[in-house]
DNA sequence: AATGAATGAGTGTTCATTCAT
DNA sequence: CATGAATGAACACTCATTCAT
């Protein structure tokens, strides 16, 4: 009998397994059609074919098409949360010993989940447009809007608390925080539009890279 | 006889008057509804009663919704080109005694455009997406990519004399030309959106400024 | 000029001939198809194509799929209300002189409607089934559901008075009111359905007026 | 070997049990939803959930949607049958001394299921309006149709027996068969719905009592 | 026997675009 | 030149039904 058991859980390990895959697939071509296409351009068909499903398929896992995008959206806003949560933690520790290190991390925060998955953080993008001409159901609208207000104030209090202590000159942080996200996002964007006229790929990230410089450096000098 | 004909000539230009003031309020109607509503979602029908006239009018004066949006974008981004190429005259003529003023000025020629209108300058990020997105008929892209382009290699142009001329620090000219309009641009979204919400509307435009006193410093520090 | 002005009201009033006469198609076609389907069989690809038309033409003149149907019923009970109006008018003025010419009107107001068109009436019964089973939107749910009350109301008027006056017997005004319209449609229901499997045509609405004649001899029977 | 024979037999008997206690949870579910929603709106989901059970299990006991549908209809309409057949039992022993008498047990053979279950009563009303509408696959059409004729022509046997009898008045007896259904359903249909709306429930059932002493005072009238 | 998962076939609705007038 | 009217092409979403396990 236990032996029976066992099998079953075995089975059961599958068959989980198996949705987890499906749920996965769906998600990966998810990200690549809205990531190519937009929200609105992007079909549930298209996606389903990319997962090589049928379209009900996606609705067995997924509410409806905004459930599947906000579905994208949210690890990634996770991931930034956790990021600068860590860096908080860091600082209240007192193991950030420059400004420069407090203002890297930070930047490598947003950036992270960019270079882990560019397409998934475009997805952001694609909502902050979205965002504005839609009427996406308040539902995920809000949870969304909670998430990314809670990780604005916690970048605010990570540059207040590194004002404090000295390690970065003071500015408003408001200000601050809205300069830092507006700036990654609006570098990458341009980035991948050029990375799609294949304008030189080499130059790609050095943007980034230097508006990071540029921006530790005002932070930083005396 | 002469009398006929000046009277014609006065008809004549009455008319062309009329189709002048038809084509701009679509365009101004056009505008706010790109505006409003984004590329996909904005209707041939609300942008036409905005225009006080019926659907089909549009279609005598643009040949569909492409031809509309584009033609909303051609003066912004000629007018970018004319502030550019102004600032390159001036460099020329060696104006500029600072390299913090050739930037303002630079920057300026990109705030220039939201400044004067903040919905016509939006137009641009929503061909950026758009672009991403859609199969534009290659004709209009082909054309406003080669102005973009053109645009951008004036940026590049300027950035490099004024560092021939020892007013900047020396940079990677593209990286640095991506760098301003994507900052530009990221931050300006990133303050559209949140304008949107009511979330602390004084704040708003100082990122950007902020942004830019940061750049020219580290671009002209010692 | 004035012979000009005359031709354009020549082309205006074909125009709206036409238009009403789309409508009409439209309605025709309408009535046949949720007559033959019901509500939800319905769709509006047949219904296009009843009227010669595409769907999206219907659209063009009705709302959505709710507002075409009640576009059929409206007609029905308004008329059905006028018709009770007769009756109280008449009633008013003393012109009935028996109870059985009131009751007899009665039953042809609602009756009438079924005569004249017997699937629109069937879009009543529709509308009642309908009605348990779908959630309408209340727009038109609140509007269909008051002028049915109104018209129950006018009816529930009308035997009150005829019992004030003597001419038939008294009972309750509400049963009686239901009782009657109750009747009247499970009858015509029955007969629809039979007439379906061809069971006996001459037999159709027999039952009807052998009903009402029971009704209208217990209502006035000493 | 008997024993083990005998243990057998229990369980099967308990199979058995099971068996027909999900056919019964599954068609107590069923009278529910049809009832709530109509045939078309009624999903096997919501069938298979209030049985308790998941959706392909319903596939094991009843071929399809339509078979399920009218294994609720099969015992109402055998039960008036059944009504019917006691009448005309009891009447060809004389045992009803008055037309009263008879009209009073015809209308309650009707009534019976309504009152025992006003569910399954409004299935049949359900299948009137549906086999209008429905392509019902004739297998079962012609089934139910044979029964509901065969109900019908006792009901005529009954109406001309006591006509023979002299307990009632002569008239067309399918008129008046049909006069006797098409009351019934219609007044208990419009008092459903006005039960829905919760329209003075005091009222309810009074006027299917009125109709039938109507029906009788007029049938045994002189 | 029961189920989780999958799907084919459909349905209402929208919108850019065209055309006769 | 302007417009009322019409339409082809899409698309999100639903549901009865099947099948492998």
């Amino acid at each position: 009998m236990d032996k029976q058991k066992s099998v079953n859980n075995i089975i059961k390990a599958r068959k989980e397994r198996e949705k987890e895959y499906r749920i996965n697939s769906i998600i990966q071509s998810a990200k690549k059609v809205f990531f190519k296409k937009g929200y609105l351009k992007a079909t549930m068909e298209e996606i389903a074919q990319g997962a090589e499903i049928t379209k009900p398929t996606i609705y067995q896992y997924f509410k409806n098409k905004e459930d599947l995008f906000f579905s994208l959206m949210t690890p990634v806003i996770d991931d930034i949360g956790i990021q600068l949560g860590k860096i908080q933690k860091k600082l209240d520790e007192g193991e950030y010993k420059s400004g420069e290190a407090v203002l890297r991390a930070m930047f490598r925060a947003f950036y992270h989940s960019y270079e882990f998955s560019p397409e998934t953080f475009r997805i952001i993008q694609i909502f902050q447009q979205t965002n504005l001409a839609l009427e996406l159901s308040s539902e995920f609208r809000k949870e969304i809007n909670h998430k990314g207000r809670s990780n604005f104030e916690l970048g605010r209090k990570i540059l207040s608390d590194a004002m404090e202590r000295g390690l970065i000159n003071r500015a408003n942080t408001y200000t601050l925080a809205d300069l830092i996200w507006g700036l990654t996002v609006g570098v990458i964007q341009l980035e991948d539009i050029k990375g799609d006229e294949q304008l030189g790929h080499r130059f790609k990230r050095s943007a980034l890279n230097l508006a990071q410089e540029f921006f530790i450096k005002a932070m930083t000098a005396k």
